[in-house]
DNA sequence: TCCATTTTGGTAAAATCTACCAAAATTGAG
DNA sequence: CTCAATTTTGGTAGATTTTACCAAAATGGA
């Protein structure tokens, strides 16, 4: 479905987003026409889900941020379909990801301040129905936070 | 340093990185040229890191991806710094957390099956000097990968 | 208030995107 | 292998967008 060539394109585009068709076609080895049909299908079957800019955190005063461990009471669909429901439609959560382990979800939230984190538990994770345990892992470096997928 | 205006901006370019300028312009509700410089501005004071096509992980191939706890015997800056350099340049590992909490590092790794991943481990995370514990929880599910913080 | 500085909106040339075309390459059946 | 059907390719041109410049407006410090 995905052949080597739009493994190029999908790696250069990972690494530039905001590539130039012509940019593309020159690194990749293509005709602009082509490269851009490509790009296009990448778009069209949903494997480019979209792009985005990366923006500093720290830079946009987001000074806190946390990895959550999660685990729930029960595993009924009923819960984890609210749990993640919820999930969802918080801002701060950027990241949750069901896992195997301790915890049953692990989630990256990033907030302003501590102040903020603090009322994202209260008003949010501790009124969420069916928590067994919340950890909470603070976040004191930002080793490394990438997006691009090793092709 | 980053204004409400720049917020707007940066907002909208967090959900369509590829916005030409004047969708940008109308939806912040500025000039084109107005518009144009502030991007610009942000870009060259870093605060926009750069500009990323999201991939689709399955899609593209990769099946397996993980979030490692990963402890240190010791904390010199010579094992620290030495770990911090291995992980940088590994591309399966796309975030390095240093964190508060039982585990020094929250990593999270993406590879196209089980055998990359044992290999990963193996090859790279075990060799690395000075690693006291490696706890491996294999991500059943991703619920939610963002990357836009939340204006 | 007034002047200096910064930010703004408008404009036009250069670059880019995007939809088309015919030609080339690939595929599959006989 | 041959040939026709299908897919993919490269080239082109009009429409759109980017980008550098200008003078006007807004800002803010003394």
């Amino acid at each position: 479905m995905v052949e080597e060539q739009d493994e190029k394109i999908l790696a250069e585009l990972q690494k530039d987003g905001r590539a130039t068709n012509q940019q593309l076609a020159d690194t990749v080895g293509m005709s602009t026409s082509a490269c851009w049909r490509r790009v296009r299908a990448l778009e069209e079957s949903g494997v480019i889900e979209g792009y985005s800019a990366l923006v500093k955190r720290e830079a946009a005063g987001f000074a806190t941020s946390a990895i959550l461990h999660v685990s729930l009471e029960r595993h009924d669909t009923t819960f984890v379909d609210e749990f993640v429901a919820r999930v969802m439609q918080r801002r701060e959560v950027l990241e949750c990801f069901a896992t195997t382990g301790d915890a049953d979800y692990h989630l990256r939230v990033v907030v302003r301040d501590m102040d903020a984190y603090n009322k994202f538990l209260d008003e949010f994770m501790f009124r969420i129905p069916g928590i067994r345990h919340v950890r909470t892992n603070v976040i004191l470096k930002e080793i490394k936070t990438g997006v691009a997928l090793p092709f």
